[in-house]
RNA sequence: GGCCCGUUCGUCUAGUGGCCUAGGACACCGCCCUCUCAAGGCGGAGAUCAGCGGUUCGAAUCCGCUACGGGCUACCA
């Protein structure tokens, strides 16, 4: 029987790195397994229902490349999957489990269910349907129902024990009697996430139910249904939570709150995929750093840990900067693209794209990096005259550095020129290529000097000394010109 | 309150009775390299394996209890 496992999100808010990850492990499973990979919509809230958030889930999962084989726009010989469109497939399910004595309808109104909730939370007990309208009198039933009374289905609960098998956490027991009475059908006539999932996951024919751990205490009422309907469980796989750094589930205050969020931010796809593959899985081989494929390859459904993860971001971040470093210029250039201003073209970008590589750790990080290939420095930091000198000195040594970078000498023997020049009047080399880099760039951190300045060109690597030069010697006095009060302060000891 | 799950460096983890004086990665610190910033190389600090009690010749690894953390407790999923 071929694997096929299923992410089954709820359209009512983004997907979350949580999400994310419950979506990647099932992916990596079916994969691993070669079996299917389904996505189905549980639409089965309207009051909550946003079409927003189905679209940006279905991109959320797209972008980290994890397509799925039936579902949403793509099909497949289960459809419909929206469960808004299958209701029917749950209304015959409770009709049976209502005929054979499994369920029951119930009129109870939401006042007396509150009602009834804060009486148990007051005396201290535990809150559960108290089985009002669990033996109606036949005939009475027959008459509200002809009535059009509304109200819903509610699951039979047992006597007896539920034993609920995880693949990770073994044999699980629990005493029915701890297990409410469960709405199976609203008055509404959809049908809660328990019969859904349960209905779908057998039709669809599930042989893995892959989720996050916050479903684990409601597992044996559908340990439950399946065995009053007469069906055969899947294999059920409960997920460790993904905490903040408080060590609570991961929620929108802890940050990003929506996976494409990440994306703005400039982290790679594939770095998201290995960081959240880490997120209660590891190999076990020491191996640090995958791709998809890698990932596929190595996945192990039995190696997930089954203790909760703490989402560490600078842990993120050094996947990421692992990850772009690993991406060959030419892509990381189509990468960087819609993070760099447009008047950067691409052949510059190109160019740039090397130096960037190993000096940031998102991508949105280059902006700021190669924005100087487009603007000139209008401020300049401290640095154009090195300590110990004085304006007027360094005004002659950014000059004859001009006259270096006038003659136009080749990549080894510009850098040995200039380095004539500062020892000439005894500048320490740092001296000179931070002043040249506060007057070519406009900062004291950079891409590299050299390779930055022939990238831009040799003229205008000229004017901007030009300019650089002209305001450490108007600073002296020499040249009376606007010059920018920032230079006048550092020319001042 | 009730039910359930969990507990190895700050974080992600390796570890399934002796190979552990507990290994790796991130972060942190130092050194080297170096035109800045990075990257890279080398090194350092950091965990009495939550605590207690058992089982055993031997326990991070098996069992029990306690503590702590978290989840669930809707006509939400």
């Amino acid at each position: 029987m071929p694997v096929r496992d299923r992410y089954a999100p709820s359209p009512t808010g983004a997907l979350h790195l949580g999400g994310a990850r419950t979506v990647l492990f099932n992916y990596l499973f079916a994969r691993k397994m070669r079996g299917q990979f389904v996505l189905r919509i549980e639409d089965t809230d309207q009051k909550r229902y946003d079409p927003e958030s189905l679209a940006s889930i279905l991109e959320g999962i797209r972008w980290l490349g994890l397509q799925w084989d039936e579902g949403p726009e793509v099909g497949g010989p289960y459809a419909p999957y929206f469960q808004s469109e299958r209701l029917s497939l749950y209304q015959a399910a409770a009709q049976r489990l209502v005929e054979a004595g499994h369920a029951y309808y119930c009129f109870c109104t939401p006042k007396r269910l509150e009602a009834l909730r804060k009486e148990q939370e007051r005396a201290h007990l535990p809150t559960r349907y108290d089985g009002h309208c669990r033996n109606l009198d036949p005939s009475e039933l027959k008459q509200r129902l002809a009535a059009g009374e509304p109200g819903v289905v509610r699951m039979r609960i047992p006597d007896g024990k539920t034993v609920v098998d995880d693949l990770l956490r073994g044999r699980l027991e629990f005493d029915n009697s701890t297990l409410d009475d469960q709405v199976l059908l609203k008055s509404d006539g959809f049908p809660t996430y328990h019969l859904a999932a349960t209905v779908d996951d057998h039709e669809m024919a599930m042989t893995h139910v892959i989720r996050g751990e916050e479903w684990l205490p409601s597992t044996p009422k559908h340990v439950l249904l399946y065995q009053m309907l007469g069906w055969d469980p899947p294999t059920f796989v409960h997920l460790p939570l993904v905490l903040g750094p408080d060590r609570a589930k991961l929620s929108k205050r802890h940050g990003a709150a929506s996976l494409l969020e990440y994306r703005e931010m400039g982290y790679l796809p594939e770095a998201m995929n290995n960081f959240l593959a880490f997120l209660g899985w590891s190999p076990g081989t020491g191996e640090e750093l995958f791709d998809l494929d890698g990932l596929v390859r190595a996945f192990e459904l039995e190696k997930v840990q089954s203790s909760p993860a703490v989402f560490d971001q600078a842990k993120l971040d050094s996947v990421n900067a692992e990850h772009i470093r690993r991406l060959a210029p030419g892509e990381l250039s189509r990468r960087l693209r819609p993070f760099v201003p447009d008047e950067i073209g691409d052949d510059l970008l190109a160019q740039a794209t090397p130096l960037v590589q190993t000096r940031i750790t998102k991508l949105a990080e280059a902006a700021d990096l190669v924005r100087f290939f487009v603007e000139r420095p209008y401020d300049y930091p401290e640095g154009l005259v090195s300590k110990g000198s004085d304006a007027a000195e360094a005004a002659a040594v950014l000059e004859e550095a001009r006259a270096v970078f006038a003659a136009g000498e080749p990549g080894p023997g510009l850098e040995a020129a200039l380095r004539q020049v500062a020892e000439k009047h005894g500048w320490k080399a740092g001296d000179l290529f931070m002043a040249l880099r506060v007057a070519i760039i406009g900062s004291r951190q950079s891409l590299p000097l050299l390779e930055s300045s022939s990238i831009l060109g040799q003229d205008e690597v000229l004017a901007r000394l030009d300019a650089a030069i002209a305001t450490v010697a108007g600073s002296t006095g020499a040249a009376a010109s606007q010059k920018p009060a920032i230079a006048e302060d550092e020319a001042s000891p």
